[in-house]
DNA sequence: TAAATAATAGAATATTGTTCTAATTTTGAT
DNA sequence: ATCAAAATTAGAACAATATTCTATTATTTA
């Protein structure tokens, strides 16, 4: 258990297997029905309605969300773009990652340890828009050392989903 | 338009503003009702019910997911690993992208250009199970070259969303 | 072991999704 | 530009599902 601040407890939720079915199939697909769930556990509707709820309520579950296919709708050139930073001042740092998330292209930027600082990923629609993307917003951003861009060429598997 | 095979014609789906209006609320939160969706859009229950089908029918949406907090199931260690291949061999990239596939830990694994042949991304619990993780699992592939790990300090964005 | 708490099932209700019909708008050919 | 055809939309009607409620059962804990 954690204890935050002065005797305020959070307790780690307990999964059981059950929950632990649940979100899986969630993470697959969050739109079937009550009872198409509480069938696939051999539960009642409330009792997986009730499960569904203390997973949202607990912060298990952060959200729902629609999934796109990219190449509907061209955004389906993506980079894998690493990047080094010229000082690592903690006012550096913090900057470049608000510069970071003010950029729309993109969808995922880490912190890393390694050869690289960062390692973002990047989707725009063809390699014309990711240069440009380069040239007038990424390298625009002050304090970036230098940079490797890993272009995609399949994508074998890419999902939002964690096993647990 | 694109053709395929013979006289069957396969038009890109236009998506006018609405649309994408639409697009950008379900990639936030695709459980709203449909009233709150038309209300956002200034239309009627029953055109964005028809439009949110479309999109589906098209294959613009792919589905609908939960999303989780990671480090509430103890799988907040994110690792982006690096792999080389020793051969190139049609056979030895199928057959390990094959193998990649039945990796749990393992939720994004992209086939790149540039230094490395694939980038993966990696969650597991902690250090030790990413050790244990490399040593029974990844490595135990065949046709692995030399992998470079870099270690996740911090998620400064981490969406499934694209923007368009 | 007993009391308290939490989880579950099934029924009742409220809300929302889905279909239907008619009106309106858009498209495409002439 | 004009008209017919097709697609989109709005609002009402209906069906399905989510949500709440009550009682029962299981689980915890003192």
């Amino acid at each position: 258990m954690l204890y935050i601040g002065f005797n305020r407890k959070i307790f780690m939720m307990e999964l059981d297997a059950l929950d632990k079915q649940l979100v899986a199939l969630l993470q697959e697909d969050c739109k079937k029905t009550t009872k198409q769930y509480a069938d696939a556990l051999q539960l009642s509707k409330t009792a997986v309605y009730e499960r569904i709820r203390r997973l949202e309520r607990t912060g298990v579950i952060t959200g729902y969300v629609a999934l796109l296919d990219k190449s509907k709708v061209n955004r389906d050139f993506t980079v894998l773009c690493h990047i080094r930073l010229v000082q690592h001042t903690k006012e550096n740092v913090l900057r470049f990652e608000r510069e970071i998330l003010k950029l729309e292209e993109v969808s995922e930027c880490f912190h890393v340890g390694g050869d690289y600082d960062y390692i973002l990923k990047i989707n725009v629609e063809d390699m014309k828009s990711y240069r440009e993307f380069m040239i007038t917003k990424l390298t625009a951003i002050n304090n970036i050392g230098n940079t490797q861009s890993s272009f995609v060429i399949n994508e074998v598997k890419n999902t939002p989903s964690v096993h647990i």
